[in-house]
DNA sequence: TTGGAAAGTGTAAAATTGACACAAAGATAT
DNA sequence: ATATCTTTGTGTCAATTTTACACTTTCCAA
């Protein structure tokens, strides 16, 4: 083990890594992309893991957050939160195999904090099958989930937590979709993360009030039914209202 | 230096801290509780930080912020939050001076994550000059602060805006105030926080709409004015809303 | 007794929220 | 071509909440 009492390097900080909460929007229900362990989990604990590593030496903790969301799924600058730290001292022992934390290069006794993060993706730019990295990275429903390895389950639940706080106050939401989008898988998107009913016309409403979005004169195409008139989030008009000092983007 | 891949220990993790922004209320504005490094930081950088100390290996992150808060202060269960994590792999190095750091057991050269908290304390409860313990605390304003050592007026405004959104959804202001307060109090505590006036008969109105205040048949003593009716928050009250769902504490 | 200072109080207009139902558009199957 | 299916898209009214605004009361001190 490398002492890091010396010079910067590229050695990795043994004491505290990153995992992200990587949300996905499947136009149905929030999903995260989680790590199959496989094997080498070996019965000690949950298969399903966030992806994380530990950081280095001479990188800042944004940059290790990005450095693991860019490894895995090839995608830069993504919209990214700090959740916060965690770092109960038995965290990985509870339920540790030490193999696959050797296969991370992270000392399986020593005591890690992890720094988490949540990023939100539009599904559609990541097909995990289509990676060559990371073949065993998977899209899975958030509803789904009932455990996870080490406390990344504890993790989620506060990812979904804060990322429900954010909605409420600030239009973050577009970052699940593709750049074109309809009210209705906007509408879907806010009740999947608030994880309750809005009503429809009240949504639409209150979302086109706060003028943020283009509507574009184009229309779905070969859907079974009425097709849904195109949206773009308009950054321009984001950046005014916040400029002015609104504040009031409130679900 | 201790390498800790051996047992768990009472050895510091050379790797990580904890800062806190202890947070006050003089009734008139929000202070914060600092230390004065004084002549040791002998010209590298600013005198005054924040309390904080490196973590031990077996204590987890929010028992290590309460330790400081209590080497500190000697207050226990406190009002506390974290606020995040912190790591340029330089925000030591920046400003930073040797003597300082080895006087609080930090490796001068080490690369250190700092978690940082946020806790409310009522400032009648610790007045600096009557500790025994680090005689050189001194609760400052938080409008007077224009730099601090080493990130630590990065980390004093995001603790600031963690507390702004806070006090938006969660009634935790009277963690500043004692137990006895006026309204006219509780106004100018949030008018401090959320940094803007806020109408005074419009406040009253609202927060005592919410219904978890308790008016006392007691009055104020010894102002040179009409004395104001006391309130107590009632943690009963408070308890019933949670737990019927209820959300909208909004300011 | 008077003056100073903050406490305490009500209302009306405007804005927002919440509840609610049916016609229109396109795709598919017959 | 027609009927059927599915989802889109739309308006109103009542209730609630928000905002703006000014004067009287109470106590202390001079």
């Amino acid at each position: 083990m490398p002492n890091n009492t010396n010079n910067f390097s590229l050695e990795l900080n043994p004491n505290v890594s990153v995992d992200c909460v990587i949300f996905g929007f499947d136009l149905e229900q929030l999903t995260v992309l989680l790590i199959d362990r496989g094997e080498i989990s070996s019965g000690f604990g949950p298969r399903l893991a966030l992806p994380g590593n530990l950081i280095y030496d001479n990188e800042n903790l944004d940059m290790a957050a990005n450095r693991v969301l860019d490894e895995l799924t090839g995608l830069k600058s993504i919209y990214l939160e700090q959740v916060g730290a965690f770092g109960d001292p038995d965290r990985i022992h509870k339920q540790s195999d030490q193999a696959w934390l050797k296969s991370i290069r992270a000392e399986p006794e020593a005591r890690v904090i992890t720094v988490a993060y949540y990023s939100l993706v539009p599904m559609s730019k990541y097909k995990p099958q289509a990676s060559s990295f990371a073949k065993n990275a998977y899209w899975v429903p958030v509803s789904q989930i009932n455990e996870l390895a080490f406390d990344h389950y504890e993790i989620l639940q506060a990812a979904k937590g804060k990322l429900k706080q954010k909605i409420k106050i600030q239009p973050i939401g577009f970052n699940l979709l593709p750049t074109k989008f309809t009210l209705s898988q906007l509408h879907r998107l806010y009740e999947s993360i608030l994880d309750k009913p809005l009503d429809k016309r009240n949504f639409r409403r209150k979302i086109l009030k706060i003028n943020i979005l283009s509507s574009l004169r184009e229309k779905q195409r070969g859907v079974p039914h009425k097709p849904s008139l195109l949206y773009e989030f308009n950054e321009e008009k984001y950046q005014e209202l916040t400029q002015t000092g609104f504040d009031n983007f409130g679900f």
